[in-house]
DNA sequence: TTTTCTTATATTGTACACAACAGCATCTAG
DNA sequence: CTAGATGCTGTTGTGTACAATATAAGAAAA
């Protein structure tokens, strides 16, 4: 089996992507055999336009362009409509004939919804097959609490954002229920955008406070081994973190 | 990739859909906006492909022909491939190139994963946004215990199957959570399958037998509306479905 | 006989041309 | 001047030819 030397693979280290998608390479789980380069591909793109949905680099609204993205990532419509199709499947985008491709909004109902499961799926992440935090993990939460000190210094809504992202990834690694993983991380996706939007309505210091001292907490459980309270944290604190959206009314 | 201030409510006074399309039935769940007919018959065919995987008619490891299929809904394989694509996000299909489409199996250890998560998910059908059941719910029910009555006069591994997957989406009328409703269905269609295959190993009668009692049992407690028993009652019975599974290693 | 290389063949992946469709601007009839 | 019709343009959806790939069969050499 001779490497990927076909076509376009010149063009995949061109750089034309943005360098920084580098580290949000995927969350784990995916140790598939990467044998061809296409399903890696993929996955890259995918990775991407997931991290720039979620990013606001399209919020709502934003109409994709099949043809523009093609010509971005060097390769025909083809390969890009299967990646606009997972999202769609994702619930990130909706493709309509004729119009274009668009990122969707959620409503207020939906998304209280959603927050309503993540709290009693982020308990479950304490109750099914926790796993012993390893010293590589509890290396990786002290990285991501001195991350938020560095925030609180100097708040920013997009290193904000990006902590946010990695934070969550990082609370995935406790349980090894794999199906809960892929599902804590669809619900994840499809709010992250909606969270991150109305906090230019709310008060980012505070925000950032708060959050700073969530990850502190739950370092805390993660460092003794106790999984489940840490769960029981991330639940409580996605509980406020609703509660405060809503009373500011910072939706819609 | 300009923000679209217009957002997507135009689209509703189209409504020119070719009547000419074939009015199939849908098994419920899918309440999507059927405002042209590509949409309409993509969600045809998913149904009918998912069908034929979680009812063993494309039994775990049958190889897809993405040529033969078009061929069969009399279309090319571009739309053939969308729907594939989709069945290969929700985890029922992998596709290799040069090898086929395959109908993916589920290990023993992530079936295992599975199901307890499926049982924390019934649980908080009776918590999450539940329904009053409504007098067409409870007739529902009602009838769906009349064809469990008559399954264990003749018990048969594909009326089994299909009680079992209506009795699900009757279930899931029992919430509001559309999440909730979105992953459990995820998650049922992903196991749904190997349960089927397992019971050729097991007691068929006595199989039957258990799963007209749960559903009797859960008609009472529609019927004076408490939900929330329902879902224990659900519950209850996923974990010893998947006890009666192991103890009698029909995995594998 | 066994092993290894080659070749045939079937399948998915990609590119591209065109069809279907929606929205917008323009034009024309009254 | 207004309102409706009509073509224009850009978008996604579909069909099709071809490339890339993996598997299996077969041939050739040890």
């Amino acid at each position: 089996m001779q490497p990927l030397e076909g076509q376009l693979t010149m063009q995949d280290q061109g750089t034309k992507v943005d360098e920084a998608m580098a580290r949000s390479a995927k969350p784990a789980g995916t140790d598939e055999t990467q044998v061809n380069a296409a399903r890696e591909r993929f996955q890259r793109i995918y990775s991407i336009l997931r991290s720039r949905i979620c990013m606001l680099d399209y919020p709502p609204g934003t109409r994709l362009s099949e043809e523009a993205l093609a010509a971005e990532f060097g390769i025909s419509r083809t390969p890009v409509r299967r990646v606009l199709g997972w999202l769609e499947s994702q619930g990130l985008l909706r493709s309509v004939q004729g119009v274009g491709t668009i990122v969707t909004d959620v409503e207020i109902g939906a998304f209280a919804q959603v927050y309503q499961l993540r709290m009693e799926l982020a308990e479950l992440v304490g109750k099914l097959s926790p796993v012993p935090p390893s010293e590589e993990t509890i290396r990786l939460f002290h990285e991501l609490e001195a991350r938020g000190v560095e925030l609180v210094a100097r708040p920013d809504p997009r290193n904000f954002a990006q902590l946010n992202i990695d934070f969550f990834h990082a609370l995935m690694r406790l349980t090894e229920n794999e199906p809960l993983r892929e599902i804590s991380e669809r619900l994840y996706y499809q709010t992250a955008r909606i969270w991150l939007k109305s906090i230019s309505h709310m008060d980012l210091a505070e925000e950032v406070a708060v959050f700073a001292r969530e990850i502190a907490e739950i370092r805390t459980a993660v460092e003794i081994g106790d999984v489940s309270a840490a769960a029981y944290i991330r639940r409580s604190h996605i509980s406020m973190s609703f509660v405060r959206l809503s009373t500011t009314s910072a939706l819609r």
